[in-house]
Formats: C-alpha cells, sequence, structure tokens
DNA sequence: CGAACCCGGAATAATCCGGGTTCGGTGCTTTATT
C-alpha cells in the first residue's frame, strides 16, 4: 500500500520526467533560432526544403518528426482542411494514425496545440509518446499533478517551449486556464475521443459541452475533432455542441469485414452465463468480454479462472493500482481474457485481440461497435459475439430513463433570475448543496432555453427578457425528455442488430450511414441464409425512398432514411430519434412525405 | 427495467413462495487527513 501511487506522486513525477526529456532533446537547437516552435534544426532544414506544396511539407514533418514513412488519403485531406484553416470531424478507426492528423499539423501552424483528452491515463501516455518525437515538447495540465507542475506546464506553452498541451474539459473551464492559453495563441485545437462530446456531456461530464464556448474563447484557431466511431447523429452532435456548424467531414474506414459478427439468443440468464463462459474457455487467443455490472464482470472473471483461463476483471469500482496492474498484464500478454465493464477500452491498441464477447448489450450501436473494433486491428480473424436476452435491455432504459433534476432547474432558474446581477457559481453550488457537475448540467440545459447565460469567469447572469424560471425549467425539461427519447430509440436500434434476419454487417454499417445494400457472407444470418441483403434488382425502383434522403413524417418531423429493406425503412428523426417503419403503413396512411 | 436480496409466513424440519425494497455505468475535481 505504501507504493499506491497516490496518483499525486505517480503522475507527476512522470510528467516531471518527460518534460525534462523532452526539454534536454530540444534546447540546445532551440537556442539558435528564433522559431516558436522548439522543433530540431534538422526539421527545420528539412521543412525549409519542402517549403511550397502542402503535402511535400505534410510528408516532411511526418518522416523527420514522427518517423512515419506515408500518409494515409484520410490523413492527409484532414491534415490539409487544417492547414487551410478549416475545422474538421475525423471518423477513423484506432490504429489508423488519427493521432497524426493534429500532430503533423501543429508543427506546420505557428503557435501551441491544445489536445483536450477525456482520461488522464490517456493524456500520459500520448505527453510520453511525444517526448520520444522530434515535435517540439508536450506537456499535461490535470489535477493528477500539483498546482506548480501545472503552472509550469501552462508556462512552458507560454515560453514556446512546449507544443502540445494536454487536459481534460474540466481543466477548460477554468478562467485562469484559458487566460494562460489564449495569451499563449494556440493556433489548432484537437479534441481527441470526441465521441464524449455527445456520449458524456448531458450528465455525466457536462463541462464536454462547454468546449464550444472554450473554443472560442482561445479565438477559434482550426478545430479538429476526432474518434473511431460516430454514427451521424452523434457527427451532428458533436459539431453543433462545439459550435463547428461548417466543419468538414472525413470518414474513413468503417468496415472491420475480418470481424465475424454472431448474436446468440437465450431465454434463461443461467443457461446464457453457463453458454458463455463455455465460449470464452474454449477460445484461442485474447479476448475481452463486456459486461453490464462490475458485479457481473468479477463473477465472470471468476468462473473463467475455475476454467483454467487467466482471466481479469477491470471496472471503475477497482482501486488505481489494480487497474493498473490489469492493463499491464493485458498489454504484456499476460492474459486471456479481460471481464470489464465500458470502463475498459479507451486507449487500448492492442492488435491481437481475437475476440470480444458482449454477456450484455451496450446502450447503442456507437458503444458496441466501438467495442467489437477492439478485436482483430491486425487484420487477422476475429469475432464478435453478442449473447443477447431481450431482458437485458432493460438496465440500459433505465439508465437512459434518468432525468434531470427539475425542481433544481427551478431553483436554479429562480436564484439567478431574482438576484438581477452576476451570481459567482460557487456561491450558487453552497447555497444549494449541489455538486459543480450537477450544476453545470443544469445550468446547460437552462443556457439553451435563453433563461441565463455564463460569463467568461464561469458565473451566471440573467438574460433580459429572457423566459420566466418556470418557463424556462418547462423547456429544459422538453430538451431534456428529446435527448431521453433520442437515447431510448439508441436502444432499439441495439435490440434490432440483436433481432434482425438480415445481415448485421449491413444493420451496423448503415447505422453508421453507409449504404451497403448487399449480404456480406462474414455474420451469423449470413451463414444462415436468412440474409437476402438486397432489395431485388425488379423492386429496386419501386422503393419510394432513396438513401439519406429527406423525409418529414407527419407526427415526427423531419428525419433522414438511414436504411430500407423490401417491406421497411429505417429513419433517424431529429426530435425521437430512429424510427423503422413498415413500407406498407407509410403508403396506406401516407406517413412520410419526401422534402425537398 | 429487471435482478438480487431480505423478510415473514406457510408448511413441516430445511425449503419455498410472495411481496417489498434496493441497486445498477462511465471520470474529472478538490480538499482534508495520514
Amino acid at each position: 500500500m505504501s507504493r499506491q501511487p497516490g496518483s499525486d506522486r505517480g503522475s507527476g513525477g512522470k510528467g516531471g520526467r518527460t518534460r525534462a526529456a523532452a526539454s534536454e532533446k530540444v534546447e540546445p537547437k532551440a537556442g539558435s533560432g528564433k522559431t516558436r516552435i522548439t522543433v530540431s534544426e534538422r526539421l527545420r532544414t528539412a521543412l525549409r526544403r519542402a517549403s511550397g506544396r502542402d503535402g511535400r511539407r505534410l510528408r516532411t514533418v511526418a518522416r523527420e518528426a514522427y518517423g512515419w514513412k506515408d500518409l494515409r488519403p484520410g490523413q492527409r485531406e484532414a491534415m490539409e482542411h487544417l492547414l487551410a484553416g478549416r475545422d474538421v470531424l475525423v471518423v477513423m478507426p484506432t490504429g489508423s494514425g488519427k493521432s497524426a492528423v493534429y500532430q503533423i499539423p501543429a508543427l506546420l501552424l505557428d503557435g501551441p496545440t491544445v489536445v483536450v483528452s477525456p482520461l488522464i491515463a490517456l493524456q500520459r501516455d500520448q505527453v510520453a509518446g511525444l517526448a520520444e518525437a522530434d515535435a517540439g515538447g508536450a506537456v499535461a495540465v490535470n489535477s493528477a499533478q500539483s498546482g506548480g507542475t501545472s503552472d509550469a506546464s501552462l508556462d512552458q506553452v507560454h515560453a514556446g517551449t512546449a507544443e502540445f498541451v494536454f487536459l481534460s474539459p474540466e481543466q477548460l473551464a477554468k478562467p485562469e486556464v484559458i487566460d494562460r492559453l489564449r495569451e499563449a495563441r494556440p493556433s489548432l485545437i484537437a479534441i481527441d475521443e470526441a465521441h464524449c462530446v455527445s456520449a458524456w456531456g448531458h450528465d455525466f461530464r457536462p463541462d464536454y459541452l462547454r468546449l464550444g464556448k472554450a473554443i472560442e474563447r482561445l479565438g477559434h484557431p482550426p478545430v479538429v475533432a476526432l474518434t473511431a466511431t460516430a454514427a451521424p447523429l452523434v457527427r451532428d452532435d458533436i459539431l453543433t455542441s462545439l459550435g463547428l456548424p461548417d466543419a468538414e467531414l472525413v470518414v474513413r474506414g468503417f468496415d472491420r469485414p475480418n470481424i465475424d459478427l454472431q448474436v446468440r439468443r437465450f431465454v434463461g440468464k443461467e443457461d446464457k452465463r453457463r453458454a458463455l463462459i463455455e465460449d470464452a474457455a474454449a477460445r484461442p487467443g485474447l479476448g475481452l468480454i463486456y459486461v453490464a455490472t462490475r458485479r457481473s464482470a468479477e463473477e465472470y472473471a471468476t468462473a473463467l479462472r475455475e476454467a483454467g483461463r487467466r482471466a481479469e476483471s477491470y471496472h471503475a469500482g477497482m482501486k488505481a493500482a489494480d487497474r493498473h496492474r490489469v492493463h499491464e498484464l493485458f498489454r504484456d500478454g499476460d492474459l486471456d481474457v479481460v471481464v470489464a465493464t465500458s470502463a475498459f477500452g479507451m486507449g487500448i491498441d492492442k492488435p491481437d485481440v481475437r475476440y470480444v464477447l458482449h454477456a450484455d448489450p451496450p446502450d447503442s450501436l456507437d458503444s458496441y461497435y466501438q467495442e467489437i473494433g477492439r478485436a482483430g486491428r491486425d487484420q487477422e480473424p476475429a469475432s464478435a459475439v453478442l449473447f443477447y436476452r431481450p431482458e437485458d435491455l432493460g438496465l440500459r432504459r433505465f439508465f437512459a430513463g434518468g432525468r434531470v433534476d427539475e425542481e433544481m432547474l427551478v431553483r436554479v432558474a429562480t436564484l439567478v433570475g431574482e438576484h438581477g446581477g452576476v451570481v459567482p457559481a460557487r456561491e450558487l453550488r453552497d447555497l444549494l448543496d449541489v455538486g459543480s457537475s450537477k450544476l453545470t448540467g443544469v445550468v446547460n440545459l437552462l443556457e439553451r432555453t435563453g433563461a441565463v447565460t455564463v460569463t467568461e469567469r464561469g458565473d451566471l447572469r440573467a438574460v433580459e427578457d429572457g423566459p420566466s424560471p418556470e418557463d424556462a425549467a418547462a423547456r429544459a425539461a422538453e430538451l431534456d425528455a428529446t435527448r431521453r427519447r433520442v437515447d431510448e430509440s439508441r436502444i432499439d436500434m441495439m435490440r434490432a442488430y440483436a433481432e434482425t434476419t438480415g445481415c448485421r454487417r449491413r444493420t451496423l454499417l448503415e447505422y453508421f450511414g453507409e449504404p451497403y445494400e448487399r449480404a456480406c457472407g462474414n455474420c451469423d444470418t449470413c451463414r444462415a441464409g436468412t440474409a437476402t441483403g438486397n432489395i431485388p434488382e425488379e423492386h429496386a425502383g419501386e422503393t419510394p425512398f432513396a438513401m439519406h434522403a429527406k423525409v418529414r413524417h407527419s407526427e415526427w418531423g423531419p428525419g433522414v432514411v438511414m436504411s430500407r429493406e423490401p417491406d421497411r425503412v429505417t429513419v433517424l428523426f431529429e426530435e425521437v430519434g430512429y424510427k423503422t417503419l413498415s413500407l406498407e403503413a407509410v403508403e396506406r396512411e401516407n406517413l412520410l412525405v419526401p422534402v425537398p
């Protein structure tokens, strides 16, 4: 226990070493020139020679600074947008070099790069990774290091001796951090794991929804949002929330043809449990098992150990030291299987995971694809099997059903309204006895109703001529209800995947907006012969709605066609999320009207 | 929403059933004690 990191010392120490290494490498060379970025003279010379075309400059940095031989089409396209001053949303699988998309332009743009990253552990890995490159140094600002260390990090950014600064969205909620970063004139902002904006922002980590404001306050240099998995709904959510309506979209390599898809359906809970253990115990190679609760993570891990496998559980309730140990065992290949909740995965890029089993369905196909996408990164055959009982979606419905505290909405709106002036957030927290995360969530909603604004210092003010506290609270509750309906419809899509007799890969890819009107041949329904896939040629002309056509429903309002089958269409509606409609009913009742 | 747990009563000696209650995921932060 004496070695228990007290994550303070562990990370502080590591951060210190990293920075020392970076400046040792860089400073002697940087002394001779006036260039802000403290990369080596060698790289600068190479860049002078490559001046002119962006493509050459990008390749030069890739080679000289990071040792990457060439750029992939999606990477290069995204980088060129950034150099041209555009914002970009990049959706590319992990392992395809997403980080390069900001790391390379960072060295070509004159000013530091702000990287928003959700986990401190991730920030640590990223800083360490960059310390080995000729990339101008990287630092982090977070609560795992002392205040002094974070100050020193910001000093380095300001002095131009660190090109990259990694921080959490919570850090960017602090006015003093924003002020110091703004003085350093950042030339690029990268939002890593950008799906967190959409997945966590609404309740869990509401500071994610305030990143748009932070971007503006940092002068809105080019912004790149990066994620491995995001359906069109999530992409819109990210861009709206970050305030990047005109961002370029770069989507690459969604299909993972080497992952075999399968769903095994069960009635009894115990049957499912036995089948999963038997299946996992017999599989060769490294695997992951995703479960819904901490408790079942431990139970499955115990059962698998009894079955002779090297199994460990992983969830957020474990001590930091134990979590760390499991990560290391996994990384070093000293395990057969990790049984985990959704806590395990971000930042994992192990190429030889052979299978991902799900003992319970996740809350959406976004999460499901993210999780099974950790299999077969090496392009060798891998399996994704969902062990499914419809009842298991109940827990997801419970989580999705969580409501905002309506009483708190009214109280905050009333207090701010009555005050008249600026109300310090701190005072409000003490007065109402709520945590900052809950208050931020409530404020985010009230802000959208136009009742309150948040000042640059993070304090609150009532909007003149804004709605009354009661109206604002009612409107906020409505916004929250819309979000809930959409979340529930995403669970419906998870169920549709589990229960379809059509091609599973087609279901997945079309959910992500990639038309795939055929059968893949590498999933259980294709093998069973139930997945005919295509709309038969002779009927193709009769299908009234084109893929991605805009439509309007008499009751549900506007939407986009996401998937077509001979007898039904799935539409993504702005207000109610995903709905699957039978074509027969659509025609009979004239439910959907094309929108020009 | 569904599973697990707990309790009381019924039926009979160690279980079994029904009803009520509780619990369930993801991480940043910050501050007071060892």
